[in-house]
DNA sequence: CGGTATCCTGAAAGATACTG
DNA sequence: CAGTATCTTTCAGGATACCG
């Protein structure tokens, strides 16, 4: 059954794209990259370069077999990541960037990024927040 | 009730911050940023400066009151957007970046621009990737 | 080894009605 | 105007068992 529904229906006309209006495909790619595993599974093959299944499950700790599989089917479904069978016994599988998928990383590092230099300035906000709200 | 269950316990001592890392704050982030109304919202008031809650709305057409709402509310806390009341009557709410909101704006336009330059790679990638799978 | 196939649950999203 | 309260629906995510 191959319904992830990973790409809802888009009904409306293809039309002047706003990449911030609903419904348009650019939109679902972003869905994508913040959904849970995404992102993780894209900087591991980033950084690591080829990986096995069972590697990336090591990796990305706390990933189930389904999310694993579901998230690498879409990568590989969109273009992101290239999915090598090597029928040997036992059977061997590796992923890894496509060139489309090397094109990403540096928009996703720039976010990674901002998040680790800035998270004590929201770490604080947060805290001033709750202080101010939890006084009344 | 205030809560939102947006930023789940992290019981893990903090050390050594690896950015991918699960329940690592930064990675609290990341999902926020994912979320579906969190990205819009910034890129709106990125663009048109302080906004109202109806003008908000109403450009992000498809969002319900709650929603907006919520989101408002996380991206306040976070400390990336100001909310400021006017109590005229009727009363009046702005909402804009903040300076560490504004320091967000690149990474995040860096990720909306590669989607709109490879939207047509990644749809080609996928058509193709449905007719093997298909034809099986 | 590298997955599917099922079932289940909690949280997210949405609809609707009401309010300071 | 700018929300809050409440209810319902949806569905991503996880647990488990099994398969080529």
């Amino acid at each position: 059954m191959r319904s992830v529904s990973t790409a809802r229906q888009v009904s409306e006309p293809i039309s002047s794209w706003d990449p911030y209006a609903r419904g348009c495909p650019s939109r679902d790619v972003l869905d994508q990259i913040g959904s849970k595993w995404a992102v993780l599974v894209m900087g591991e093959l980033g950084r690591h370069g080829a990986c096995r299944f069972t590697q990336l499950r090591q990796q990305l700790a706390g990933v189930s077999e389904k999310m694993l599989t579901q998230t690498l089917r879409t990568l590989e479904r969109d273009g992101l990541i290239l999915r090598t069978v090597y029928p040997e016994a036992p059977i061997r599988v590796e992923y890894e960037l496509t060139p489309l998928g090397q094109t990403l990383r540096g928009p996703l590092k720039a976010l990674t990024e901002w998040s680790v230099q800035h998270i004590g300035e929201v770490l604080d906000a947060r805290e001033e927040y709750d202080e101010r709200v939890g006084k009344r």
